[in-house]
DNA sequence: CGGGAAATTGATGACTTTCAAGGTGTGTGG
DNA sequence: CCACACACCTTGAAAGTCATCAATTTCCCG
């Protein structure tokens, strides 16, 4: 059930042998386009579980895409309070939060062994430059990330613990479903710990979530597999409590 | 006390006349490009309080500059839960959200009558295409949005109301401290509901710290008029109940 | 196979929301 | 220009959600 779209140890293929090409840059270029982004890009990058793609405060090296794997990026300050952004799925890209002055203000760590392929910093603004597609497609991730964060952020400022995660199970769902994968059977490939962060609360409220959504039919989990029994159940979760605000 | 930029009944400026040249997107370009910079925006929006700049769904006709005035940015879902995403001053940019997919995610409101400058969505790439200094500025606006988000999400996530509440205003307080303004008395331009809301809380929750706050000598409120009276206690309050979660 | 990390479960208490009421300021229309 | 209505803000009391602490179980890695 997990997404063996390519392997940790398979040799280096082409965009156009990809099977993620149609999600990932390449989706909306030329032929001569994604021919000139082949010959810049590093598709060689491996990381293995644990390690870390970049780090907080390190100068950027370049934009990431996951070719399998996933990546956790997260945020933390001098209090030492960490928050988890998002985790990185194959198609998706990372890196973006250096544009802003340069250097990485967020950890890259994989949760398991990953491929990355990489535009190196050096020639990313001539690709842009010269590739119309490219900077399409790479607004259009840019978006992705903003919209990403928007909703997570809806999510820790207005819902309710079971509202957070019902919702996250869903948008996971329909991520694997878009990919061609089941939507009612999936692994996470984060740690409790991981995702109760992402999520704004603690591991003991994951835990208990999980308990009784299980005891309501409406998931079964075994560690970190994952099958949504009751679809409906799951989707009227996620709109429940709804302390919706009336705004002038 | 407030930032008078620029007023809302002036005529049209040229960027180089514009006191925020130096933060908005003619700070790193040449002096041609600023040129033919200026030739293809529209420097003449002007949004009356409580309207909106583009509100979610809408197709993108442009990104925005904030001249003068306020701007706050706000997502919802189909249960009526909103969240306030970003309050955008005098030299930010907004409008990145419809990056992903052509169409705004979020609503943009005035706080107060605005000015605004725009560049159009139909000149947007052939700009990108030809001045690369512009790129490097957008790659710069779009991670300050990624980066805000982050520390947002840490934020909402991770601290008690009263460190949120403490970070906001030593956000405000910086910010305005940057444009060379006073960093101890400033005017927010938006109501408790909306405050409240964009740091995850009851507006009577927010109120009820203020009062703390107030009472503890740390802040003094009149209003909308925030005084800082002890700049100390306030940066340790921003790091106090620290509920830092030690992660493997 | 053993040590330790990860996950679950229970009890308790803190923090925050909700509900309710009262106060204050602002804007509009007469 | 003033008055009134309404929206905004504040404060109090009660209830609920969620975090913390602690103990136990399960699983993974060496």
């Amino acid at each position: 059930m997990h997404l063996p779209i390519t392997n940790f140890n398979q040799n280096t293929i082409s965009c156009d042998a990809c099977s993620l090409s149609n999600i990932c840059l390449p989706h909306g270029l030329s032929a001569s386009e994604v021919e000139e982004l082949e010959t810049s890009i590093d598709k060689t990058i491996k990381i293995k579980k644990k390690d870390a793609v970049f780090r907080s405060n390190q100068k950027m090296n370049g934009i990431y895409a996951v070719k399998s794997g996933a990546i956790k990026t997260s945020i933390a300050n001098e209090d030492g309070q960490e928050q988890v952004l998002e985790f990185h799925f194959p198609g998706d890209m990372l890196g973006f939060d250096a544009f802003s002055n340069g250097s990485h203000s967020c950890d890259a760590i994989a949760l398991e062994d990953t491929l990355l392929c990489k535009i190196p910093v050096e020639v990313f603004d001539g690709l842009c430059e010269r590739l119309p597609g490219l900077r399409r497609e790479l607004r259009h991730q840019v978006g992705k990330e903003i919209a990403h964060n928007q909703h997570l952020l809806l999510s820790l400022g207005q819902q309710q613990t079971d509202e957070r995660l019902a919702n996250f199970l869903l948008l996971v769902s329909s991520h694997y479903q878009s990919r061609g994968f089941s939507n009612k059977e999936f692994v996470l490939p984060m740690s409790r710990q991981d995702l109760s962060n992402y999520l704004g609360m603690a591991v003991e409220t994951l835990s208990r979530i999980i308990s009784r959504m299980t005891d309501d039919n409406i998931i079964k989990v075994e560690r970190r597999v994952v099958i949504i029994s009751d679809m409906d159940k799951l989707k009227s979760l996620a709109h429940s409590s709804c302390r919706a605000k009336s705004s002038a």
